[in-house]
DNA sequence: TTCTAACGAGACTAGCTGGTTTCGAAAGTG
DNA sequence: CACTTTCGAAACCAGCTAGTCTCGTTAGAA
């Protein structure tokens, strides 16, 4: 689809496609976007810290456009939908992971310059919703819906609202505030979700053991 | 700062600067940079919408930095601390007043942008911060510690990620998830505040009444 | 009335950059 | 070996824009 090569057409002629040039050119392209900017990517720049020429690039992809598209694709993790038995270390272990991810990584440096390409390209906006964001959150959901059958949580909960509340906080230091990214964020949050939106009971322990 | 006339020379002589024309320029510089980005900020394009030459922009300006950054600290408005006596009205009126700004304004439109700009320029990103940003934060602290002394919320809450609690989901739909920014989600919000931060206590009623 | 500086409009330049193309070399296939 | 396609490097161009400068004009102060 990025590729000039009819598909279907297996040409075996000439000189094959260094595959270590794909992936060089893609991580080039997500730390420099990481470094300057989205906008600021210059194609020079990359071709230059991917150790190949512009040529190389532009018969991967049509343009710069493209290859942001497909540096932004190649950003999916599968997450994996912890199970313990427990809401609680459930949704630790979700929010640690996003703690550890948003700190320090390429992704995380890549976001602020991606929130703004997202607000002005609404096809990159579904691309990163779906692509990389969504798995958290629907990992996070099935383990809010595990809480409600288990009568961890109350049944009539908004899980819109929880979902943004255990990632808005995380995104909202890593965009705006600069606050710390850390596991007392994770801990707090999840204490906050889980006690907040105990279930409704006639008398509640004030530090009730959710299993 | 930003004029090059020397400060304590108040000069009288010649053709008065026309006030109107600083008012037209910051307004059309927030205007295009909520539609086109900070980056795409054309100088010939504000000159246009302000109907005033480029030579009028640069008489005040330096740079476009020196503009962008200018337009921003424009942003500033002040918050009324609220004091119904009740803490959950507070919060509310804070959330909802925050509500309000956040959806449509040229404030929200210009966050994207201004989110990219921040993690490239720490000045700008305290400027930010503490110009526009910490008014509102500030008078949910007061709230919150009135809500504390009063006995609504518990003494040893963690008022940082209570903040960010606040703010980080609106934040996160304007940016990220593009979800609903409306009275649900600040209602929900301060719930949430107001129940998974309510003081321990040995028979806590579900529904409690915060005074 | 004279003087000064700001005004809107727009010409100008100096620099940068995305995209295309060309080059000789290299890497495979048959 | 002949053939085809990719490779890195670099030249090239067309387009765009920040910032400066020059007009003739205009608003106030002295």
């Amino acid at each position: 689809m990025t590729d000039k090569r009819e598909s279907g057409t297996q040409r075996s002629m000439g000189r094959p496609r260094d595959e270590r040039a794909d992936r060089a050119i893609l991580d080039a392209t997500l730390k420099l976007m990481a470094e300057n900017g989205a906008h600021d990517l210059r194609m020079d720049d990359v071709a230059g810290r991917a150790g190949v020429g512009k040529a190389t690039i532009y018969r991967r992809y049509r343009s710069k456009d493209e290859l942001i598209t497909a540096a932004v694709a190649g950003l999916v993790s599968e997450i994996a939908i912890p199970d313990t038995g427990w809401t609680r270390a459930d949704l630790l272990a979700l929010m640690r992971s996003a703690v550890g991810v948003y700190r320090g990584s390429v992704e995380a440096a890549v976001m602020p310059s991606l929130v703004e390409a997202m607000s002005r390209d609404a096809e990159l906006a579904r691309l990163v919703r779906e692509g990389f964001l969504a798995r958290r959150r629907a990992a996070l959901r099935v383990v809010l819906e595990r809480g409600i059958e288990r009568g961890d949580l109350r049944g009539d909960l908004d899980i819109e609202l929880a979902l943004d509340v255990l990632g808005g906080p995380l995104f909202y230091r890593l965009l705006v505030t600069g606050g710390p990214i850390d596991e007392q964020l994770a801990d707090g949050v999840v204490e906050l979700i889980l006690r907040g939106f105990a279930p409704k009971t006639k008398s509640s322990k004030s530090k009730q053991e959710t299993r």
